[in-house]
DNA sequence: GCAGGATAGTTTCATCTGAAACAATTGCAA
DNA sequence: TTGCAATTGTTTCAGATGAAACTATCCTGC
């Protein structure tokens, strides 16, 4: 057919990229608030994050909690183990399962980072006024619902 | 200070974490559309996007268009070459630099993508009204100036 | 009980990744 | 000029990654 032509896709304004790049910003500087300090790496931070609250986990549900493939869970863990940064008991009455929680190293380093983590995302948020911060938690739990149905649908 | 407690941090909560998960979300179901159909991977999918508008440009121009590591961007166009997907040839004027041009190969590879990667775009977005698309990008756009700003800034 | 399958978690393997070192070329300044 | 820093892009190396195979334990139906 003749004129038909291809949609123009400008990638600086296609939402996926913008989305990754953006993600990738923000990672990047949380990420330095404690790689350098604690020698600790994103996913074994997530784990801290969600072992912060006091809670006993097993791998899987840290995996659920995080958003993380069990692999790497599976490493994190290994890694925390040996910098002493949790302590696992595999369960009595399953005992293929195991629960996780903080030593008192672990717990020290969740008391640093988690105000560091929270100042950042204070920082961020700053230029959004309140009804803006309202409706960006508004959004992104719109797009994460459409997202998961789009991912698992054809 | 007695009564002293850790701010708490809920990941499920947290900006950059929900920005994450969103993201690779997204990515991982934008991926699909030409991983295995087209065999090309997303940084090579990201320099077809940029040189599908036609331009040509240097490796260092895409780079910065895509918002990706020079070393990424070598790569990317190293697996192109062979695959045939794109053309460089070597500056006159200053012969570091390299344009680099879609071949018509790359060229049906980006006119198939491209409708593909606005539908998707299309039906992720559909949950929002046309305010909220609006918005949508206002946020972004702030939040991703603001991050540029803290990355660089302590 | 016990065979077959499900579940929790680990390991393997091939690939990807980023930092840093490197090579090639250009521009600038003495 | 000519030497030195800056720019463009590539390669190297060590570690990270994900898919799939694997181990160990548990559960279910017979």
């Amino acid at each position: 057919m003749a004129g038909m032509t291809t949609p123009d896709l400008n990638l600086a304004r296609f939402l996926p990229y913008r989305l990754s790049v953006l993600s990738n910003t923000i990672s990047h500087t949380v990420a330095r608030l404690y790689e350098t300090r604690f020698g600790i790496t994103i996913p074994e931070w997530r784990v801290i994050a969600v072992l912060g609250s006091g809670r006993t986990m097993s791998a899987g549900e840290v995996a659920a909690a995080t958003a993380m493939e069990r692999v790497q869970v599976s490493r994190a863990i290994s890694r925390m183990l040996e910098s002493g940064l949790i302590l696992r008991e595999t369960g009595d009455r399953d005992r293929r399962r195991a629960d996780l929680t903080l030593t008192a190293k672990g717990r020290a380093i969740y008391t640093e980072i988690a105000p560091l983590a929270l100042a950042y995302e204070t920082r961020i948020t700053s230029v959004l006024d309140p009804a803006e911060v309202e409706m960006l938690d508004r959004l992104l739990a719109k797009l994460q619902l459409q997202a998961d149905a789009l991912a698992t649908s054809p």
